[in-house]
DNA sequence: TTCCCGATTTACT
DNA sequence: GTAAATCGGGAAA
C-alpha cells in the first residue's frame, strides 16, 4: 500500500525518518520500474537545523521545494554530481526533511545494476545517498514531485525490521552543535 | 560578478 | 588514508 499523504505531515520528522526505515522506494521512470528497501535515512529539522538547508528559515530557489506541504521530493545536487533524494515532511512553510541515503534492491535489480554501471549485485550497490540515486534513476527531474504519484511513491509492503540503529549523522561537521543529534537511522 | 564550499564517491597510495 | 572529480547555490563584493 502506498503510504498517505498523512504519513508525512501528521507525525514529527524524527518520527517518519525512523518510520521510513523497512519501507519500499519506488520509480517508474520512462516505463522503468525499479524499487528498494529503505535501509537508512536522516531527518533534517527546519529552521533550527543548523545542518539543514532551511536554516534560518532561508528560502531560495533551491529551498523553497522544503516550504511545500509534505510528500513531496526534493532533489538537489551536491558536491557539483551527485543527486540527493529527499522526503518533504511537515505542514506548509515548516521546511523540514528526511535524506534517503540506502536501499536495499528488490525490484528491476538489473535496471539499478546497469545505472550504477556495475556488473552485478552486491551489498553496498546502493549504499550512499548520491549512488543510491544513481540506482533509482533518480535526478533533478524529480524535484517537487509528489510522493503520492505515478512516477516516485513509497509503499508500506509490511516488511520486518529487526532492530533500528540511531547514531549522528554525515558529512555535518559545519552544523556545530546540531552536528552531534542523532538523527540517523539505520538498520545494519 | 566573484568566490568559497558542499547532506559524496571513487580511485589511488 | 588521501585526493580528485565537478559545478551550482548562496553570501559577499
Amino acid at each position: 500500500m502506498k503510504l498517505p499523504l498523512g504519513f508525512y505531515i501528521d507525525q514529527n520528522t524524527l518520527d517518519i525518518a525512523k518510520n521510513l526505515i523497512g519501507k519500499v522506494l519506488y520509480s517508474n521512470i520512462n516505463n522503468t520500474l525499479t524499487s528498494g528497501i529503505i535501509t537508512e535515512t536522516e531527518a533534517y529539522c527546519g529552521i533550527e537545523d543548523k545542518a539543514c538547508h532551511s536554516y534560518g528559515n532561508r528560502k531560495t530557489q533551491r529551498t523553497k521545494v522544503m516550504f511545500l506541504k509534505g510528500g513531496v521530493a526534493y532533489v538537489y545536487i551536491c558536491y557539483g554530481l551527485h543527486y540527493l533524494f529527499n522526503v518533504v515532511t511537515q505542514k506548509e512553510n515548516i521546511p523540514h526533511a528526511v535524506l534517503i541515503r540506502a536501499i536495499k534492491p528488490l525490484d528491476g535489480i538489473e535496471h539499478i545494476i546497469k545505472r550504477r554501471k556495475k556488473n552485478e549485485l552486491y551489498p553496498d550497490i546502493c549504499k550512499g545517498p548520491g549512488v543510491m540515486s544513481q540506482g533509482m534513476g533518480i535526478t533533478k527531474q524529480l524535484n517537487a514531485q509528489s510522493l503520492i504519484g505515478k512516477t516516485i511513491w513509497i509503499e508500506d509492503n509490511n516488511i520486518k525490521i529487526s532492530k533500528i540503529f540511531q547514531s549522528e549523522r554525515i558529512g555535518i561537521d559545519y552544523a556545530k552543535e546540531y552536528a552531534k543529534k542523532p538523527w540517523r537511522f539505520f538498520v545494519s
